[in-house]
RNA sequence: GACCCCAUCGUCUAGCCUGGUUAGGACACAAGCUUUUCAAGCUUGCAGCGCGGGUUCAAAUCCCGCUGGGGUCGCCA
């Protein structure tokens, strides 16, 4: 049976790196059926901290990457101490005050690596290695192998920074007299700079991602086109279907660029292929922190506006800022819009259109654009003379879905009262 | 610096294992169509096998070297 594991520590936010590893470790249980098993490496008592810990967790169901098994190293701490001093009495490690460190053997280390093939490392080159620190705590290798052979690990899937580790781990294998696991190093993921991800080239937390207004779906499905391609030239999958294609060995060898600009693209496309429905749960909790729900709210209103917005709105986020007409008055006009509006000269006949919808007894996308339609042909001009100052009038900027299905939205009420509020230019 | 890994359009990638493709797709970019604007959508275009040697009738594909990029070198994880 296949049981593989994440292992963070939580000595910080989890990150899109790490978010990689958990999926790709996640996929490989899948597609295996195998266990996907949770460890917190939190062996560094000084900078582990709970809340990165519930951070981690929230991530990780955010994520869709559901553990079935979870262990905090610092229950732990028995067995490490139990391993390494059997190793002392074999004389396989040595004592130095309260530290434990193992002694490196002159010899080749073979390593059989899942994506890469066989590395050859000389272990003659290694400097002995700690495994219990002076406070008496495990290094974070020594816990590593210790819990990955006790816990039954059959694969390792991690970052390639782990490479150089490998050698000395399968050295403590050998001491203890346990199986190693097979390993699988990803590359890693860079920045856009092409150097290590950092804050300084982006967001680095899942936390941020959802902050922003991507879906979780799209972000996962990202991070799976990062060192692995479902072929067929196909891009958008969702986890199911990935579990069904996915093989460790597809795996890219090379390191991969984050790109923010593909992975807004792919948000789009979740959110534009998305039941309005969908979406407009989603959106909510954005636009109650802003403010822009009342005590009560028209719900079936709502989802129509999110239904005109779908296709116009690579982030949950651009919503707020591209309708935020529908829930502010008066409405904030963009210098664009405002310079616009004064070259439009368009004011007698907007006070006509208004005098018009006024007078209408129904208010609907239809009977709007039917009044709209014969107030230009009345004054005989064309119809976008007036679409383009009414829609700034209406919602303070130049762009926008559909002239008439914003003002059904807005409603009559409002439609009137904007058209024929005062604006100081 | 030592050790290790990697190398297809600007970016993500298919193709590489099992040599023979007009080197395919996507993002971005450009143009056009559509349109009341902006998106979306559709069409088209631009753009790539890092370099040098081999092996072979034939190399993106196999081998070697170089160059370039990345990683590791903590009683951090």
């Amino acid at each position: 049976m296949v049981k593989v594991r994440f292992a963070p520590s939580p000595t910080g936010y989890l990150h899109i790196g790490g978010a990689r590893t958990a999926l790709f470790n996640w996929l490989y249980a899948k597609a295996q059926g195998g266990i996907f098993v949770l460890r917190i490496e939190d062996t560094d008592r000084e900078r582990s901290r709970d809340i990165y810990l519930e951070e981690i967790l929230q991530s990780m169901t955010w994520l869709g990457l559901q553990w079935d098994e979870l262990y905090k190293q610092s229950d732990r701490f028995d067995i490490y101490r139990e391993q390494a001093r059997k190793l002392v009495q074999e004389g396989k490690a040595y004592e130095e005050g309260p530290a434990v460190i193992l002694t490196m053997p002159q010899q080749e280390i073979k390593l059989f690596d899942l994506i890469r093939g066989e590395i050859v490392f000389d272990a003659a080159l290694m400097k002995d290695e700690v495994l219990l620190k002076s406070d008496g705590s495990p290094t974070y290798s020594f816990a590593c192998v210790v819990d990955d052979a006790l816990m039954g690990i059959t694969h390792v899937i991690r970052g390639d920074d782990h490479i150089s580790n490998t050698p000395k781990q399968l050295v403590m294998y050998q001491a203890l007299g346990l199986k190693p696991p097979k390993f699988a190093h990803l590359p890693l993921i860079m920045g856009e700079d092409g150097g290590r991800l950092s804050k300084r080239t982006g967001a680095v937390a899942v936390t941020d991602y959802k902050r922003q207004g991507f879906l979780p779906e799209a972000l996962v499905n990202y991070l799976l086109l990062l060192g692995w391609s479902p072929g067929n030239n196909q891009e958008k999958i969702g986890l199911d279907a990935a579990v069904k294609k996915f093989s460790i060995k597809q795996v890219q060898k090379s390191p991969a660029i984050f790109s923010l600009e593909k992975l807004t693209w792919l948000n789009a496309q979740y959110i534009k292929q998305s039941a309005p429905e969908k979406i407009t749960d989603l959106l909510i909790p954005f636009l109650e922190e802003k403010g822009y729900l009342g005590e009560k709210y028209d719900r079936k209103k709502l989802e129509t506006s999110v239904e005109l917005y779908q296709s116009r709105m690579p982030t949950l986020c651009d919503f707020l800022a591209r309708a935020d007409f529908l829930f502010k008055d008066p409405v904030s006009f963009e210098e664009e819009a405002l310079s616009r509006l004064k070259e439009s000269r368009q004011d007698g006949n907007i006070a006509a259109l208004a005098g018009r919808l006024a007078a209408l007894s129904e208010f609907s996308v239809e009977t709007v654009e039917r009044a709209f339609r014969e107030v230009v042909a009345d004054i005989g001009i064309p119809a976008s003379d007036l679409v383009h100052p009414v829609r700034i009038l209406l919602t303070g900027k130049t762009v926008g879905p559909g002239l008439f299905e914003t003002m059904a939205l807005i409603g009559r009420e409002k439609t009137v009262q904007r058209l024929t509020q005062k604006v100081h230019i």
